[in-house]
DNA sequence: CTCTAATCGAGACGGTACGTCGCGTCTTACG
DNA sequence: CGTAAGACGCGACGTACCGTCTCGATTAGAG
């Protein structure tokens, strides 16, 4: 059951020399022998991990998304939304380096698309009452939202705090799906 | 003054046999000589026109999205915004196929980069009032709101009526960025 | 007959240039491009007087080989070798630029084989006596030495006088031919 | 210190296919892909083993040149010089396939450059006496004069007996060079 | 503590696409 | 309305990377 010892030290090198990549390059720039000679490990040797190097980010990306979606989805349904938004913007401050590459460096197209896909099966599961707003648009605008919001916050150099983000985050995706219409101020 | 003929011609064939390819294939995964066999013109004649691939989608895009931030500029500011959505929709819906190639297909991402630096620039141009919202998340925010919104709508197999989407734009990313604190339905 | 004044000038300026470029460079290595544009003269208007870069070549030097072939010619049939070879040797001499471009820059192999034809063409014209060298043998012989002691002879820096070059071309090319078995020095 | 059997294999296969084109064709005509092609081996690859065209060819002829000098060298300096002479066109007559290629076929200008550089590195090292010929040209001469002989007799289809043409050589080449000043047949 | 099988490094290899260059043709705009 | 300029199709170049493969050389972990 337990894995070869040498499997997981070759595992973890392949990854962390990719996130070590992706804050300078693009992913679809980045070699899979750039990606071999940062781990410090041979060529061939990559290709008895992962078929290839998108298998190698989406393993990378899958394992933080699915914890990420378990907070977010609640920002979807849940009762206290503001409260949902200050956890998903707590668990990314806490992760901020890994998130910061996943979002601002060269992934950003995998994960947005690993996201949605996540956040559809989510909400697929919760049939939400009959709306304004078609149930699929709703996924799509939550989630490109948050990570537009996230993506701006960790490029920030002196970086708001998690408490203040996650208030906009409520106003501005949450807000406008569960208010009425529009109403301006005075 | 007049460019000469056969460059128009040329220029004109590779544009098109780029969009043509774009409706399939991701951008990346097209080849320049898949291009120059669409276009119906040599391989090297590719170069002589655009520096690479890239070249030719930014020239291609640049165009349009040049035309669509004029009519998207007023979203971000006129008092009337309903009014500016339906406007932008409309556009969006005259160009129907284009737009669905370029939000849809694989040039997505070079597209957003494009509109959120010509966004940017036009905001610069406006200094709005000092907000809760940072004005440059303002800026990426409804650029990015309006492209998930757009791209959800051009990937719809019956699209809803331009006229919807506007509306559904407007409460969805100018509301909340104009109206007050979160107030919930009753 | 006359030929158009401005075809001549043409062709003048390409001759002129290509000369100029052996002098640099390998025949091989020498563009059209470079011909024309030293030539000062339009890239297609080089194919409406030469079907190709060789054809140049070969027109510019067939004329000079042609003159140093009646010069050159006795030297195989002359009752007085020495004359002879004085005669070619003044004749270099006093068109050296040319023929040092002819022989040590990039034509060197095409104005070999030339000279075989030409000299070739002389030789079956005069068939000489029957002897223990074949006479086509001789033929290569007597042009391959002429050219090395000449390209030789033009390659030194402060060459030798004509005169001098042309007693070492009778005793090395001519001599052996016309002489009887090998005697040594004593 | 072995070398990896594929490297053999490969660069046995390349060098055994571009003597066969050679056979054919001019050296400046074959283009890589025929290499590859005819040896079986990928286009690519063979740039792994050789910078470009030339330099197969060099390494090819190099080695072959490196034994012809070995036995060369001594036509120019060995006192029984008919015996030297009979010896290097034993040799050739024995690799005449080879020879016959790298002479009358598309390298000979290499191959003849190749020879030049030997041939003056052996005679460098062996100071002549003070003579009416100067070292350099003696060279030049020996060399060029050992190779037309050697191409004539190559060409020929009903080849003369390698001691025929050691005798020629010996008598054209070596012959003025080792004689006093000319002397005609009475 | 050994033995054996899994794992590794190294890198050659067949492919495919790149972007460049030169040839020789053929169109075009201009004088 | 003819001609110089140069756009074009073609195809070879040399480079880069992919993913496959074959080598030995460790080296982990079961016996």
């Amino acid at each position: 059951m337990a894995l070869d010892a040498r499997l997981v030290r070759t595992r973890a090198a392949l990854t962390a020399a990719l996130l070590a990549l992706l804050e300078q390059t693009a992913f679809d720039q980045i070699t899979v022998r750039q990606i071999t000679r940062t781990a410090g490990v041979g060529y061939a040797t990559f290709f008895r991990h992962y078929p290839d190097k998108q298998a190698l980010l989406n393993d990378l990306a899958a394992r933080e998304i699915r914890d990420l979606l378990e907070l977010a989805a609640p920002v979807l349904f849940a009762s206290d939304s503001r409260a949902a938004c200050l956890a998903l913007c707590r668990f990314v401050d806490s992760h901020r380096t890994l998130w910061s590459t996943l979002l601002t460096g060269g992934a950003a197209t995998t994960v947005r698309a690993e996201l949605l896909v996540g956040a559809g099966r989510i909400a697929a599961a919760r049939p939400g009452a009959d709306d304004w707003l078609p149930a699929d648009l709703k996924v799509v605008w939550a989630v490109g939202g948050v990570i537009d919001v996230l993506t701006w916050w960790l490029r920030q150099a002196r970086p708001y705090g998690y408490d203040r983000i996650g208030e906009i985050l409520d106003r501005l995706v949450v807000g406008p799906m569960t208010a009425g219409p529009v109403t301006r101020r005075p």
